[in-house]
DNA sequence: GTCTTTAGTATTGAATCGATATTAAAATTT
DNA sequence: AAATTTTAATATCGATTCAATACTAAAGAC
């Protein structure tokens, strides 16, 4: 007897599986792993709160040690670039570099997906991405790990002005578009949690 | 410019890193890796038609002789049984050992997920499920391999009367409690698609 | 100024994983 | 019916991931 969350469960595990063999045929014409290929996905997508080695082990579920070595590999294949941080000089920032935008672009990993959710309404898409979201807020509060989610949703971003918002958490400024990539202190707003039934 | 049905990818991504790090915390004290957690899974739901190790490394989206392995070390740790097919001798059928249904019993590794599903509704679950069934169905589709869906879904899923079913894939009598297990060939009836929006 | 914490890296060993080759049974063709 | 091809599964091997441990360096606490 198979109950519906665990069906969901079930899901999500299969849909990653095949993405994951998709991801790795994507990168094995340049000998990445999958692994490598999520990584650089990531990278497109952290603010810059959240493009560090930490916040990628902390996303990738990994240790720092597994996630260094793998940082390692795509520093060497030129497609991130590595700087330290101005202020604390401990923490190493990660970008990607224009040979791994480059490798996004014509590889285009979420292709296929993008493909297989095309003909899915967007009102379909916006429901799903809220019940899984709040799922992965659950699940964070009990693993005990930062939830990463997109920085517009989060309780601590305030919209100052049309062009203007304001984190509260770190206390800066954002633009539009930084407010639209994924950030590891997300706390998504009630509002965006439960959308009506 | 973050667009939504990536937003979900990056959800669905997420989630299953987090669950495999919680695979691989249960698996650990017994000194399993998440892939043998994910197994042990499948098989706890596999129909018959689906217990073998080449339904399996479709599942997974590994090669047969990677999942070989991983069966060996099941079949040592006495954690699975294999025998072979009455029909096709070349095939070999899986099944959990006692031992390995002791092991999900206590392990539980759908629980964390269980917990943090808990104060979503049926409702929403059951959108989100049609959802995600979708698109693993497309999925499949355009790379090629089974959908791997819950028999009762499915188009050759006949109902005959109160309890008997009969699947005019395979040309079987299917038990009720059958028709709730993951079959390799399920291809989603559309009622069960397109949910209402 | 010492101690503790935190971010990241190096090293090592176990385990996954794919590629290739092989075995054995079934299906197909001649 | 014999030969060929296909299919399910396993064995071997080498490359790669990954965790564990130890380590360095910077920041913060006391």
């Amino acid at each position: 007897m198979l109950k519906n969350p665990v069906v969901l469960l079930d899901l999500v595990n299969r849909l990653a599986n095949l993405m994951r063999s998709e991801y790795r045929r994507i990168g094995g014409e340049d000998g990445l792993q999958p692994v490598h290929v999520l990584a650089l996905m990531f990278l497109e997508q952290a603010n810059r709160f959240s493009n560090t080695p930490q916040a990628l082990a902390e996303y990738l579920g990994l240790t720092k040690g597994t996630v260094s070595q793998s940082l390692l590999l795509l520093d060497r294949r030129g497609l991130i670039e590595r700087y330290q941080d101005e202020i604390d000089r401990r923490v190493v920032r990660l970008r990607l570099s224009p040979q791994g935008e480059a490798f996004l672009g014509e590889a285009n990993p979420a292709g296929l997906w993008q493909m297989a959710t095309r003909e899915i309404s967007a009102n379909r898409v916006r429901y799903s991405v809220s019940v899984l979201r709040t799922i992965l807020y659950e699940l964070q509060n009990f693993s005990g790990g930062p939830s990463f989610g997109v920085c517009n949703t989060c309780v601590y971003c305030q919209r100052k002005s049309q062009r203007i918002h304001h984190c509260t958490w770190f206390g800066e400024r954002l633009s539009g578009p930084e407010t639209r990539k994924i950030c590891r202190e997300q706390v998504p707003k009630t509002g965006s949690l439960s959308a009506s039934d």
